[in-house]
DNA sequence: ACCAGGTGCTTCGAACTCGAAGCACAAGGA
DNA sequence: TCCTTGTGCTTCGAGTTCGAAGCACCTGGT
């Protein structure tokens, strides 16, 4: 039988690579910085900035763990841990008596303002540093059709639950 | 005071988000297929691959979790993991009483050839397929350069070890 | 009106992660 | 030689992560 060919060639490989560790240096340098900055996680950061971006300030768990990449079970810990720190509040969704609706606070709003600026120093010192203004746009022109590739193709066997 | 300027701009929002939001999918999608085809994790499947292409099938432990970017105490664990499931032995280093040298066993190459081929799969399903040949050579040549700046600059704040 | 299946969230247990502290060896100057 | 400093790894504890299971509510068919 034949030596089936490599299903990733060279450059590919390393793209992939190069694509794993620039994120991987990336959020090890924004964890730090968030957590120095305003003792926030990286997950926290994104829940917080997500929900001081939308209209009311205000999301259900699921579309927020749809948001960002995390577990259902990951959110609930995680958003106990922000209604602790006072920093959101959590109610019952009128419409929906399952669903909870995530609220941010004024103070949420605040440490979010709080870390931004070095949040934002961080990515554009890192990531943005070696890149020109053409190759940043050439990159988000690469990355967003990828993303909307990955966002629109089931994990392949999946099942989030159990179908019948 | 006047507003100071968002030190990122929208393009490079776009892509800062996209960015992180591909590797993380693509991730969660490897992570997978990894569990599934070889029961392994990510890291583990990296030290393999790592130790599998070296030279002699070994590493020292700090050069392993370098490669990877990984803390020390999370590579004991794993490399025990991994000495327990056979894949991998563990033995000080002759030069240095203090180091210890870690090789991949024959079961270990095995088991990294196993998952190759599911793995190589999703990465090419997942991140390539909406990317022409030429595109993948443009992606590769943007992260290179980004990926030497992160591994160069130090950590700002750095001290692996408090420094006297 | 019922009830079977679906959905939203939480709880639970097990596994993984990290940094700080600790141990042992190494290296280099007094 | 000693002894101070540095280096390689492990141990430890605390915190985080996930999936499976569980509970409550909602939906659509009969």
């Amino acid at each position: 039988m034949a030596e089936s060919p490599p299903l990733l060639d060279p450059v590919q490989l390393g793209a992939y690579f190069a694509l794993i560790e620039v994120v991987d240096l990336l959020r090890h340098a924004i964890e730090q910085q968030l957590r120095e900055a305003g003792d926030l996680s990286y997950v926290q950061f994104q829940l917080l900035a997500r929900l001081n971006g939308a209209p009311e300030g205000s999301h259900r768990m699921t579309d927020l763990a749809d948001g960002v990449v995390y577990s259902r079970s990951g959110l609930t810990y995680q958003a106990g841990l922000l209604e602790k720190a006072g920093l959101v509040t959590r109610a019952p969704s009128p419409e929906d008596e399952r669903s909870v609706t995530v609220t941010i606070t004024d103070a949420g709003r605040e440490r979010v303002q709080r870390v931004l600026p070095g949040h934002a120093e961080v990515v554009s010192r890192m990531l943005f540093q070696p890149l020109s203004g053409k190759d940043v746009e050439t990159l988000a022109g690469l990355l967003q059709p990828v993303r909307e590739h990955m966002r629109s193709t089931p994990p392949r066997s999946a099942a989030r639950r159990r179908r019948r």
